[in-house]
DNA sequence: CCCGTATATACGCAATAGCGTATATTCGGC
DNA sequence: GCCGAATATACGCTATTGCGTATATACGGG
């Protein structure tokens, strides 16, 4: 996970994440479209391998990237530690408007 | 987004953030607990606030840092858009053993 | 096989960031 | 209002990282 944050931790490589999110683009391409210099493209997109963040494809004297499905997934199950936080929030929310008779706060944090 | 993968993106604040999952904590706890100068956390801790990801409440000398549940709530609809590629692929499977007859896979990305 | 295209690696440089020490600030108790 | 406790800021140092240029490698066409 930590380096997952750390790859999308960097304007080009998180533009680059973007970028692929609507398909797998080669290196040349990517690097158009962000103007960045091509070495910087190669480089960036090491580190988003690296991190698991995407795939390369050879096709000809081409590299094909794209997004792995899997680490967004990863990064959503990451995530699911914390959803019960927002969640509970609006459990809540959501019980207090069906039965205002009915406290049920008790369960929130003593600090808000 | 970027500022909070940026927070994101150091061992030491990644910690505090999973720690702070438990409930809020003040600075000394955290440094205690992280085995941490009691600076660099103030410092770390600056970084989480700066990106919006902890909020501070202070009481007596003492300062109480807490999660920002929004913070992780804008995460996790930043993913949304990213989410509906492993959620095709899992609709579309859901929708091939439902149906095996009725194809449905002509949605799949080309270079699959 | 040689050449052009596409990409990866090497290297030097400047900016950034985390660390540890020292110091400043804030607050409650007396 | 002075003192100790808790936290924040300042500062110098080092390591890391992104950038730009130059060079190496891989591949297909002729």
């Amino acid at each position: 996970m930590l380096h997952t944050f750390t790859a999308l931790a960097e304007p080009n490589r998180l533009a680059i994440v973007e970028l692929l999110r609507r398909g797998p683009q080669t290196v040349g391409a990517i690097g158009e479209q962000l103007h960045l210099y091509q070495p910087q493209v190669s480089k960036h997109l090491r580190v988003l391998r690296e991190a698991g963040l995407v795939d390369v494809h050879p096709r000809a004297q081409q590299r094909v990237y794209a997004l792995r499905h899997e680490s967004l997934h990863d990064l959503d199950r990451w995530l699911d530690r914390f959803r019960a936080m927002w969640d509970e929030r609006l459990a809540n929310l959501d019980r207090y408007l069906a039965s205002p008779d009915e406290p049920s706060m008790k369960k929130r944090l003593a600090d808000d």
